[in-house]
DNA sequence: CTTCTAATCAACAACGGTTGCAAGTGAGCA
DNA sequence: TGCTCACTTGCAACCGTTGTTGATTAGAAG
């Protein structure tokens, strides 16, 4: 995730303008290594800044997501979820809770055979690893 | 997929009723090796049965999800998809069209290492590739 | 510094997929 | 055949997200 300061530099050359309000989602973003939803941004965002909507959090996340600056994911957890880290790499993902943990597998062993490629092309390959997390086990036996 | 008789079976065991409308989804989903949502196969079985609810289609494929006789996939198309193939394999998507496709790519070489599995219990690995289908390629081609 | 204009903001309504609910229906068993 | 409880249905609610609107504001040019 680039910083503040450089995300600003790019909304400018795109001709996009650097709000207070996106200002305070890209220091909210900056350094965040969890997998936040717009809720999350939002409500992170409020404390600082009661007055933002929701509507804008989502406007500038997706913004960023269509200039490749965070990843948007949709791992089943109900809500999107936006990945500020742009490294390659896979996530682990919690049944229960929905965490999502970031996870440094090599995936290029796992290649579609010509035959069942069935005319397309592959852009990307994610992996997901289902599971329970340490702190979801640690209910379940006490249930 | 079991047969239509098979999941007659286990309903039954199950303290579950096989009524009319459950043979008409068990009929439309055998043998059936797209990956239909809810409203897919809602339209399939309301030519045959026009009074069904979408709702019972619903629940009935959630009580086959649940039974394990189908798969429930949350793959970002907006709906989730129903999978009747049990084997192990894993998708690949179109992200034009949402279209999806089985591959029996081998996923087993990718392993989680000790440290990085952050305590979680792994149930399960998906792999989803992501690209565009040749029906979507040539339309893009077109315009 | 002023002015102009397009971009952004906030609030609200709408949307699509899915589920909850209440009332009526029917499957399966004795 | 009759009894029950699960099922079906239609509708309303729900959730995350996006469209719309009128008011506001950043940024560029003069």
């Amino acid at each position: 995730m680039k910083t503040p300061a450089e995300l600003t530099e790019l909304f400018r050359a795109r001709g996009l303008k650097v709000t207070p309000q996106r200002q305070a989602i890209f220091r909210v973003l900056h350094g965040e290594k969890a997998h936040p939803s717009a809720e999350w941004v939002y409500e992170a965002v409020s404390k600082s800044m009661p007055t933002i909507s929701l509507r804008t959090v989502y406007q500038t996340l997706n913004d960023l997501a269509a200039m490749g600056e965070v990843h948007a994911l949709d791992l089943g957890t109900g809500s999107a979820r936006f990945d500020p880290n742009l490294d390659a790499h896979h996530h682990l993902v919690c049944d229960e809770c929905g965490r999502v943990v970031d996870v440094y597998a090599d995936a290029s062993a796992v290649r579609v055979a010509g035959p069942q490629r069935h005319g397309f092309s592959i852009s990307s390959t994610e992996v997901v690893f289902r599971g329970t997390c340490p702190t979801c086990k640690r209910k379940e036996v006490n249930a």
